[in-house]
DNA sequence: GCCCTTTAATTCAAGCCTCAAAAAAAATCG
DNA sequence: CGATTTTTTTTGAGGCTTGAATTAAAGGGC
């Protein structure tokens, strides 16, 4: 069922519009914001001079940008980088990261820890979370008044609404109340996402001609996870974010997964899995705990200087990615995928099997799907929270005006 | 990236919103719809008269419904059947139905042919579409200016833009332009859609609570199809509609399907699937070309006496469907599921094989999953036909008159 | 039979919002 | 220094929704 509009709506909205063009352009001119908007002038001078009144934007002097000719110069508007600050943090195995972004999203502050949730309890690690939190925070000089959100990226699945943290591989503890918790200590709002969720928002916002209405970022780590776009939207489970996809099943019976289950896409295509099968071991022998990048790269390169163990082993990885994807491809016609992860590395000597596996699948076209690589997640990882954060904030910021306006 | 908004596509949204409401009610008063909508009063009458003044809608003094007390009687608006008419084609294996409904849904014309597109050349079939088409229309002795829409329903897949029928199992013609020439003969807008899809649409339509944010309607008959809705958006291929689940692989170089690979969960659950297996043929043995809803109640039957080999055959489609559940399951977390079609009528000896794999499965929660049956899926094509044709005239009405205002 | 009460629908003025056109601002060019 | 050019702002018009006031159309009570 649609749902009403009022005026107020309207204003949002294209108001959101222009911050969203503005966020992506850096610094560009009102009459810029108009074309690209489809607004008129009028209306885009009336919203941005509402913003630079509240401080959200700031007019700079055209300055540098060659004064381009005849004509009144035009002002160019960017975000105002001391509006709001947030936190990100990135919670992975054994690290948790902290960044202090401002409202343009520079990072001001930064501090890398190492955490061993393996064997922690649930009051330990919300003191430690916050402690470091805050530490960071410290570093930065800032009020905390100026702290308006703070996002979590997590190895993991959330719930909907992104305030637990329901599994984790890094933790045993289970439905976590790491928003709450947070919340309550820096008095900010709180949203966790899972990280390959946040990959594909990245993607989705450094490039949105190749990626918007359907694509998949595909997370190739000690474990396999998938974050999917359809429609332009982000799907995530009914009641738990990110998708499963690493333990969709490839073949009944098969290698043992992490997860307990066996035949998994991970226990195939995994970190462990690889080096599992590489090395010989037993299909059903206890998975790895922590495989390094240098030792998937290794295999890489052995697979490369002909090494047949090595070799089979990563095809083994690109025939379970490739089933798994010709899974879905039956319910969603083919789409780009992006390889995110250093498993990334070693896709050159997964892809023929992985092509080969959709030829001989029921979606034969998808054999031709585009893939792009990505070796290196954390940059994705950190842009996805940081765009989650950062439009988070315009947008609160955008509904408390309205109401204000309202009352 | 979002877009745009003006004040003419806030009164199309709320024109439209209206609309919806009184074709879901039936009759209404415009209290009762401002109250429903979230409406002023003052928008409701203005909005409700120029759908008046059009013909859209009629006014009915309240009549029978109980002078219910004091004040004065609402009037209750409801949609004007004379406004428009809409064609309904059905095209299923050997048969074409063709229905003409009024603006209210009402069926006026009906008729039924059997057309057997095994053998049939494209022309012949154009031919023979449009004239019975036409055949039908005029026993409804109707000018043909009140045409506003054709709406088709088909097993196979179109194009994303519901043009062209790409594949269909009731005939080896490929890529055929139905819309095309449609809209040639009649000069009405044309809209194919899959048959699956449909149907998810008139559960959505039926019962928005039940039927929502996500579910699928699972057709089970001769071949096994789906209709999927995430997010209240339906799902379908990017380049094609209706989603191929039958065509997911449940087991590697498994059974033999119809479109040839072998594996499908169709070649497990389809009738032609059940039949062999019962009968005891080989999993290779080719598929029978039809097979009676009968015949499936039949072995049904023969199952619930406690006969072995029905009970195996059913079992075996039971799994076959629950794991390609468990697939979905694993990227968005359980979602209700509808069986439809004559196979909804062996469900239950499905059901204890279905719900046991999902157990086994990685999304073992969905072991509880809701599932509700319709053994009869025609009326549900019919439905969902009627208000994909319907809903689609009311919104070119609403940007006709929009666009005329503002010229 | 008349007046009061109650509920539905309409009218009206006010407040937003966007937009086109005109005006103002701020440069360059000759 | 005035003409030209481009950007931005101002202004007036028109569309939309809304709350409040008004009108319409009943039933209830005396």
């Amino acid at each position: 069922m649609t749902t009403v509009l009022r005026s107020d709506d309207m204003r949002r909205r294209n108001r959101n519009l222009i911050m969203e063009i503005v966020r992506r352009k850096g610094a560009i001119s009102r009459s810029a914001i108009a074309q690209t908007a489809a607004l008129s002038p009028a209306t885009v001078s009336t919203i941005s001079n509402d913003l630079i009144a509240e401080g959200v934007l700031v007019a700079q002097g055209n300055g540098s940008a060659a004064s381009s000719g005849r004509g009144r110069p035009s002002v160019h508007l960017s975000i105002n980088p001391e509006f709001r600050h947030a936190v990100l943090i990135i919670l992975k195995i054994g690290a948790l990261n902290v960044s202090i972004i401002d409202y343009a999203g520079a990072v001001v502050a930064h501090q890398d820890f190492h955490i061993d949730m393996a064997n922690i309890r649930a009051e330990e690690f919300r003191r430690t979370l916050i402690a470091e939190v805050r530490q960071t925070w410290d570093t930065s000089g800032l009020d905390e008044a100026q702290l308006a959100r703070i996002s979590v990226a997590i190895q993991g699945t959330t719930d909907t609404a992104g305030v637990h943290m329901l599994r984790s591989p890094m933790t045993p503890l289970t439905d976590v109340p790491i928003g709450p918790w947070l919340e309550e200590a820096f008095g900010a709002p709180v949203r966790l996402a899972n990280d390959c969720d946040l990959i594909a928002r990245a993607l989705n916002w450094r490039d949105p001609e190749r990626y918007s209405d359907n694509f998949a970022a595909i997370l190739l780590a000690h474990g396999v996870g998938m974050g999917l776009f359809l429609r332009g939207q982000i799907i995530n489970g009914t009641k738990s974010s990110g998708t499963e996809f690493g333990h969709m099943l490839h073949r009944p019976d098969g290698a043992l997964c992490r997860c307990g289950s066996r035949g998994c896409i991970e226990a195939n295509a995994g970190d462990y899995a690889i080096l599992r099968r590489y090395r010989g071991d037993p299909a059903d022998s206890a998975p790895a705990s922590r495989v390094s990048a240098r030792e998937i790269a290794a295999i890489a390169e052995a697979g490369r200087a002909g090494n047949e163990r090595a070799l089979d082993a990563l095809a083994a990885a690109g025939r379970a990615l490739g089933s798994g994807l010709a899974g879905i491809y039956a319910l969603v016609d083919p789409f780009r995928i992006a390889f995110v992860g250093h498993g990334a590395a070693a896709f050159s000597l997964m892809e023929p099997a992985l092509r080969q596996t959709l030829e001989n699948s029921n979606a034969r076209a998808a054999r031709d799907v585009p893939i792009d690589l990505f070796p290196d997640e954390m940059p994705l990882v950190r842009e996805g929270c940081c765009i989650d954060a950062l439009s988070d904030i315009d947008a609160r910021q955008a509904a408390k005006v309205n109401d204000f306006a309202r009352a």
